[in-house]
DNA sequence: CTGACTGCAAAGGGTTTGCAGTGCT
DNA sequence: AGCACTGCAAACCCTTTGCAGTCAG
């Protein structure tokens, strides 16, 4: 499943005029790497990641695909969700959202709630922290998983 | 930093409740690596509950250690956090809670708030799956780490 | 041109597994 | 006494690193 062609090429974009606004160089891996990422909405590992480029250069290696993945997250152009079993998930959606999290397979979804967005932070943060972001998490069993219990 | 007494007497008797029912087997490294777990506030990570336990019991290994935590969590007796550069924390509460994150060092603490257990789920994820729980993760700066970046 | 970048191969670090011996119930 | 459980060591898997050659600016 992919993202609309709009704001596939927004993100594109902004990829490109921060690399250059960075002094990053613009190479081939780097592009194939991000619009890997950028076009996938279902937050893929490494693996998957180097997979998907590869069909299209054949020649990556996958610590080309960690080390352009780490910096593209130092410079703030995607996140990163919490391991999944070892394996670090990447997030080309920076802007703010929730996650629903399969509790069975793992598989993490999107969604937005402008409820959500504007929680209030308990008085006692103050305490613990500067917040920087709030996110909320759904835990529970997706559809597929809950098909795939029904036919036993 | 570790828990109340009372507190941690009930997890105690908890678990075995729950590993007789289960029918398996309590053992001398089970307890102790459950009591690490059940005395400790801060999400440990294997090596740190493994080193711990070490200390009261010098032979026991890592991987009882792991094969213990893995049991533990499978009996939901625990729960892991999203795990923190590949290493997976642990957590003995199990009561509806919240965390705080720290973006720098990653510390994780509890928190508890009545608002925040009692969200209301957007109707949507009807059509994505069965929410079991609701989690708020509130990812900033501890205060330990602020006070670190202002020696510079 | 030239320093940043890449691919390769090998190392690293957390976690898992097979096996033979041990110890709960 | 029997079978689940443990410790050991080696394997596994994801990720990182050193190095020599390559390429974007």
């Amino acid at each position: 499943m992919h993202i609309n062609q709009k704001e596939f090429e927004d993100r594109i974009d902004k990829f490109k005029e921060i690399l250059k606004r960075s002094g990053i160089k613009l190479t081939h891996q780097r592009l194939e790497i991000y619009e890997e990422v950028a076009r996938s909405v279902d937050h893929p590992d490494a693996e998957t990641i180097f997979k998907g480029v590869r069909k299209r250069m054949p020649t990556v290696s996958l610590d080309t695909v960690y080390r352009t993945l780490w910096m593209l997250l130092d410079l703030g152009i995607i996140t990163t969700l919490g391991t999944n079993h070892r394996k670090t998930r990447f997030d080309a959606n920076v802007k703010g959202h929730h996650h629903f999290v399969c509790s069975n397979c793992g598989k993490t979804l999107d969604f937005y709630s402008r409820e959500f967005d504007q929680l209030k932070i308990p008085n006692t943060m103050k305490m613990i922290g500067d917040v920087q972001k709030t996110q909320v998490i759904i835990e529970g069993i997706c559809k597929q998983c809950q098909k795939k219990k029904n036919n036993y």
